[in-house]
RNA sequence: GGGCGCUUAGCUCAGUUGGUUAGAGCAGCUGACUUACACUCAGCAGGUCGGGGGUUCGAGUCCCUCAGCGCCCA
C-alpha cells in the first residue's frame, strides 16, 4: 500500500467566494483542454456518449440544463475513473422546426420553382406576407439563423460547465452529416432494407409534407356525426350510416360493417348508391368495423382516415382520392374511367362546386347537398372523438397518395424487440415504452419528407423520350461521390441540360426525415469510416428523454441494428420532463417556459447543477428555487471546509496515510471508504442522485462533527502524533469529499482542489479505499457514531438550557455496554473538548444513557 | 381496451434483497454572535407510509383488490 505524502496546501485564499467561478475555470478547462478525447486510445478504454443533438430553435430551456447534466456526471466520473471519455455536441439543425423558425424570423416562404438570386437580403423585420424565396436562398437562411442560434446554445451549455470535448461538434446538416446519411441511405436500398412507393400518405396540409407513424400524436376534438340514407342499388329501399366526415362522400367506395353483425347479414355483397353522387358502391364485412359506434355501419372512403387505408387494402378496393396536397378538393370527372355514376350530369354538377374548395368548405357544401335532397337524416349528433394529428401541426391530417421512401422495419419487428432487451435501460422500466412502441408498428417507416432544408436523396429518376419519369429505376449515386444534391449534381452518364427533359433526368425532390439524419448520430459523431469510429462504437450511453423513444432511440436501434447487427449503444439514461415551479409541464403556448441563463446566474451553475442531479433517472422534477439555493448552500460549504481544513495547514509539516494513528480519524476514514464504495456503485448503476444524496449527507457530517470534534487536537501548535494523526484525516477526507462532490459540482470542487494540487480535480483519480491507508480497521463507525450520539445529547442539553454551544459541562455521565464505553474512552480527548465537559465519567449500563450536568452561571 | 409509473411529515422527496422506535431537506417553532462559514450552528415539533384484504414471527417494502394522479401504446 502507498503512503505517498498528503500534497499540503498552496494558497488558501482569506475570502473565498462561489461567484465568478465559472468564467475562470471555464479559461482554465479550454486553455488546459481538460476534457479533451484520445483519439488513440483503445476501445476498452474509452467512454463514449451519443450526446442528444438538441433541435436548435433559438429557445433552449430549463429542461435541456437539466437533462443535460445528467450525463456530465456520468462523463465526470468515467474520467475520474480514468476512461477516455468521447463526449461530442451535435446540433440537430435540419428539419421542420428550422424551417418554421426562419419562415417566421425573416418574413419568407420557400418557392422551389424560383430561380436562385443571389443578392437576395432579408428585410430588417418580418413583413405582413410572407415574400417567397428560391430553394437555395432559403436553405441559406436557415444556415444563417441556425449558425446564431448554436452560438446561443453553446454558451448556455458551457456556462453549465458540461465536460464537452467542443473540439468534436457537429450538426446535422454538415457535410459530414449529409455524406454519412447518403452513405446510409445507399446501402440500405442496396440490402432492400429501403423501397419506394407510391401510397396512401399521413399528410398535413400545412407543412405541405408527408409524416411518419412516430410522428403522429391523437387529440380529442368535437365533431358532429351526420345520419346519411344511401339508397340501396336494387331499389328496395334505404340505408342509413353515421360519419363524421360528410365531406368525403364523393370518394366514398364501400359501406362496412362487422362480419357477425347480424343487422347487416342480408346486406352483405349487395350494393348502394351514395346520394348526391349516385355511385354505386358494396357492403362489405370487415373486423374494425366497431357495431357500436354510430349505427354500426360505415362508409369507406379514400382515405378519410388510417382505417379506410386498412380497408382498402385488404378488401381490394378502388381509389378515389380527392384531396390534394394543399388540402383542397381536387379535379374529378365523373362518368370517366374510374369515376362511374348512375347520374353523371348530376354527380358532375354537384362536384363542380367542390373543386378547390377546403375540407370544411365542402363539408358545407354536401351537408346543405344532402339536406335538400333528403338525404341528411335527424339532427347532427355532436360527440368528442380522437384524431390524428402531426405533432407539431395545427390541423387534422389527411390521407394523401403520393411517392414516398420507406425503411422496411415491419419486416424486422422481432429482431428490434430483441435489440430493445439487450440494452441496459436507466431507470429499467423504460424499456416497455420500447417495447410497445415496436409491437404496435403498423406502417413502415416512412422516411421522405416534401420539405428543403434536409439531407437530400441521393437519386435521380431517368425520364422516358415521352417525358415519364421512371421511379422504378433510380439512378443512385456513388458512394465516393457523397455528398450529392441531386437538384445541383448531375447523375453519372448525362449532362445537366437534360434535367426535366424527355430521355433525360429528374433529381428526387425531397428531403429525409429529420430522425432519418439524426438517427445516424453515433455515425456522425464518431466519423463512420474512419478509425475513429471503432474506438468509440458501439457507443456506452444514450442518454436521451422519454419524449423521445420511439423516434430517436427506436430510429437509432433500427440504423444500427441493419447497418452494422450491432446495438447503436449498450445503456440507456432516460431523463424526466422538467415542470413549472407548479409541477406544470411547460409548454410555449401556455408560455410557463423557463429560460435558464437567469437562473444560472442567479444561483451559479454548480447550484443549478445540483437540482437537476438530484432529479432520479426517468423522474419528472419541477424547476425548484429551494433546491437550487440548498445546491448553493452546499457549494459554499465546500469552499468554506476547505479553506478551514486547508487553511491552518499552510506551513505546517506533510503527512501520510501512516499518520492517522487515533481511532477516531482511522475510523472517519474506514466510513468514508464505505461511502466510497457505495457512490461507486450508484455511479456504475447509472444512480447519480444516490450517488449524490449519499456524499452530501456524509460531508455535512463530516463539516458539523468530525471538524468539530477535531479541530481543537489538529490545530494546536505541537507536531504530536495525535495532532499529525488529526491532520492527515483532515486532509485525506477532505481530498476525498472533493474528489466524490467533483462530478456534480464542478467548479467549486476545482476552485478547492487548485489550491493544494497542481492539475484538475477533473482528471484526478476518484477515490478508492486502497489510498486511505486503513490497516485493520474494524466495524466502520463503532467509534464515530458513539462519540457522535454523546455529543449530540451534550448540544441537546445546551440548546434546551437555551446556553451558548461552547457553554461548559461541569459533569457528563455516560451509561452504556463496554464496547460503547471502550470507543468513547478511545476518542475522550476530542469529545470532552468538542462538548467543552468538564468531567466525563463513565459506567457499566445495558443501555445507552446521557445525564448531563451544566456548570452554573 | 392493454401497459408503465406515482400516491410516505405542511411542501419536495429518500427508504437497496421484508428486520429495531419510518428518514432527509425546505418551511415552522425554540435558541446560540460558536475567531471556516449568519448563504452559519444547535435543538424541537410534525407521519394510521392512498383505502381494503392477504402472506409472514415480522410489511412502507411481497401478493390481491379498489381509488386518484401522470404517462406510453392501441
Amino acid at each position: 500500500m502507498p503512503d505517498a505524502p498528503i500534497p499540503t496546501p498552496q494558497i488558501v485564499p482569506d475570502k473565498p467566494t462561489i461567484d465568478g467561478l465559472e468564467r475562470t475555470w471555464l479559461e482554465r478547462w479550454e486553455e488546459e483542454s481538460t476534457y479533451r478525447f484520445d483519439r488513440d486510445a483503445p476501445r476498452d478504454e474509452v467512454y463514449s456518449i451519443d450526446t442528444p443533438p438538441p433541435t436548435v430553435s433559438g429557445l433552449l430551456h430549463i429542461g435541456h440544463v437539466f437533462s443535460f447534466t445528467h450525463p456530465d456526471i456520468i462523463a465526470r466520473y468515467q474520467r475520474m475513473r480514468g476512461k477516455k471519455v468521447f463526449y461530442p455536441m451535435g446540433w440537430d439543425d435540419n428539419g421542420l422546426p428550422t424551417e418554421r423558425r426562419v419562415e417566421n424570423y425573416f418574413g419568407v416562404r420557400c418557392d422551389p420553382s424560383l430561380p436562385y438570386d443571389p443578392g437576395f437580403t432579408p428585410p430588417q423585420k418580418p413583413g405582413k406576407d410572407k415574400i417567397s424565396v428560391s430553394r437555395k436562398s432559403f436553405v441559406e437562411l436557415c444556415h444563417r439563423l441556425t449558425a446564431i442560434d448554436e452560438e446561443i446554445f453553446k454558451e448556455i451549455f458551457r456556462f453549465l460547465g458540461l465536460s464537452i470535448d467542443w473540439s468534436l461538434e457537429y450538426t446535422t446538416i454538415s457535410t459530414l452529416a449529409q455524406a454519412v446519411s447518403q452513405r446510409g441511405f445507399v446501402e440500405m436500398l442496396g440490402r432492400g432494407e429501403i423501397y419506394s412507393s407510391e401510397a396512401p400518405t399521413l399528410w398535413d396540409v400545412d407543412f405541405r409534407t408527408a409524416v411518419s407513424q412516430a410522428e403522429l400524436e391523437d387529440r380529442e376534438r368535437p365533431a358532429n356525426y351526420h345520419r346519411v340514407a344511401f339508397a340501396k342499388a336494387d331499389g328496395s329501399g334505404t340505408i342509413e350510416i353515421e360519419t363524421t366526415r360528410p365531406e368525403m362522400l364523393a370518394s366514398c367506395v364501400a359501406l362496412v360493417a362487422h362480419p357477425d353483425d347480424q343487422r347487416f347479414q342480408h346486406l352483405f355483397g349487395t350494393n348502394v348508391l351514395t346520394p348526391l353522387f349516385h355511385v354505386e358502391v358494396p357492403v362489405v364485412a370487415h373486423e374494425l368495423a366497431e357495431p357500436e359506434k354510430g349505427s354500426g355501419i360505415a362508409m369507406i372512403c379514400t382515405f378519410g382516415d388510417v382505417t379506410d387505408v386498412v380497408w382498402w387494402r385488404e378488401l381490394d378496393l378502388p381509389t378515389r382520392a380527392l384531396i390534394g396536397r394543399d388540402g383542397r378538393f381536387l379535379p374529378a370527372d365523373f362518368g370517366s374511367e374510374g369515376w362511374p355514376s348512375r347520374d353523371a350530369r348530376a354527380a358532375h354538377d354537384f362536384y363542380a362546386n367542390l373543386e378547390g374548395k377546403t375540407v370544411n368548405q365542402v363539408r358545407a357544401a354536401v351537408v346543405e347537398g344532402l339536406r335538400e335532397s333528403g338525404s341528411l337524416i335527424g339532427e347532427l349528433r355532436p360527440i368528442t372523438h380522437p384524431v390524428k394529428f402531426y405533432e407539431k401541426g395545427e390541423r387534422p391530417l389527411e390521407i394523401v397518395t403520393s411517392r414516398q421512401w420507406f425503411v422496411a422495419t415491419l419486416a424486422h419487428r422481432e429482431e428490434l424487440l430483441v435489440r430493445g432487451e439487450e440494452m441496459h435501460w436507466h431507470p429499467d422500466y423504460m424499456r416497455h415504452r420500447y417495447k410497445s412502441w415496436v409491437e404496435g408498428l403498423n406502417v413502415d417507416w416512412n422516411i421522405s419528407r416534401q420539405r428543403f432544408f434536409g439531407v437530400p436523396f441521393p437519386v435521380w429518376y431517368p425520364v422516358d423520350a415521352n417525358g415519364v419519369i421512371d421511379f422504378d429505376s433510380p439512378i443512385v449515386a456513388a458512394v465516393a461521390d457523397l455528398p450529392v444534391d441531386p437538384s445541383s449534381d448531375v447523375p453519372a452518364g448525362f449532362v445537366e441540360d437534360q434535367r426535366n427533359q424527355p430521355s433525360g433526368f429528374v433529381g428526387d425532390p425531397d428531403v429525409m426525415d429529420t430522425w432519418a439524419t439524426s438517427s445516424l448520430t453515433p455515425q456522425i459523431a464518431g466519423h463512420w469510416g474512419t478509425e475513429l469510429f471503432g474506438h468509440v462504437f458501439p457507443m456506452d450511453l444514450r442518454p436521451q428523454g422519454h419524449d423521445i423513444i420511439r423516434t430517436w432511440l427506436f430510429s437509432t436501434v433500427a440504423r444500427s441494428h441493419l447497418q452494422h447487427d450491432s446495438l447503436p449503444f449498450t445503456n440507456v439514461l432516460i431523463s424526466g420532463w422538467v415542470l413549472d415551479p407548479d409541477r406544470k409541464k411547460m409548454s410555449k403556448s401556455v408560455g410557463n417556459v423557463v429560460t435558464p441563463m437567469p437562473l444560472l446566474e442567479q444561483h451559479g451553475a454548480d447550484a443549478v447543477r445540483y437540482w437537476a442531479a438530484s432529479g432520479r433517472p426517468g423522474t419528472d422534477t419541477a424547476v425548484d428555487d429551494a433546491q437550487m439555493k440548498i445546491g448553493r448552500r452546499l457549494a459554499i460549504k465546500v469552499l468554506n471546509a476547505s479553506k478551514f481544513v486547508l487553511g491552518r495547514l499552510e506551513g505546517a509539516p506533510p503527512t501520510a496515510p501512516s499518520d492517522v494513528t487515533e481511532p477516531i480519524d482511522q475510523d472517519l476514514l474506514a466510513l468514508l471508504g464505505q461511502l466510497t464504495g457505495e457512490a461507486t456503485v450508484a455511479l456504475d448503476g447509472y444512480d447519480y442522485a444516490r450517488a449524490l444524496e449519499r456524499v452530501e449527507s456524509f460531508f455535512w457530517s463530516f463539516c458539523d462533527d468530525y471538524v468539530e470534534l477535531v479541530k481543537i487536537r489538529a490545530y494546536g501548535e505541537n507536531d504530536s502524533p495525535a495532532t499529525r494523526s488529526a491532520r492527515a484525516a483532515l486532509s485525506l477526507a477532505l481530498s476525498v469529499l472533493q474528489r466524490l462532490l467533483a462530478p456534480f459540482l464542478p467548479f467549486v470542487t476545482d476552485e478547492v482542489w487548485h489550491w493544494w494540487h497542481t492539475s484538475s480535480v477533473h482528471l484526478a483519480a476518484w477515490p478508492s479505499v486502497d489510498e486511505l491507508g486503513l490497516g485493520s480497521v474494524t466495524t466502520p463507525g463503532s467509534i464515530y457514531f458513539p462519540v457522535c450520539e454523546v455529543l449530540e445529547a451534550v448540544r441537546r442539553a445546551k440548546s434546551t438550557a437555551k446556553v451558548s454551544q461552547r457553554a461548559e459541562v461541569s459533569r457528563c455521565v455516560v451509561a452504556g455496554p463496554p464496547a460503547v464505553l471502550d470507543a468513547l474512552r478511545r476518542a475522550q480527548r476530542d469529545l470532552v473538548a468538542a462538548g467543552a465537559v468538564a468531567d466525563l465519567q463513565l459506567l457499566d449500563g445495558a443501555e445507552v444513557a446521557v445525564e448531563v450536568t451544566l456548570s452554573q452561571g
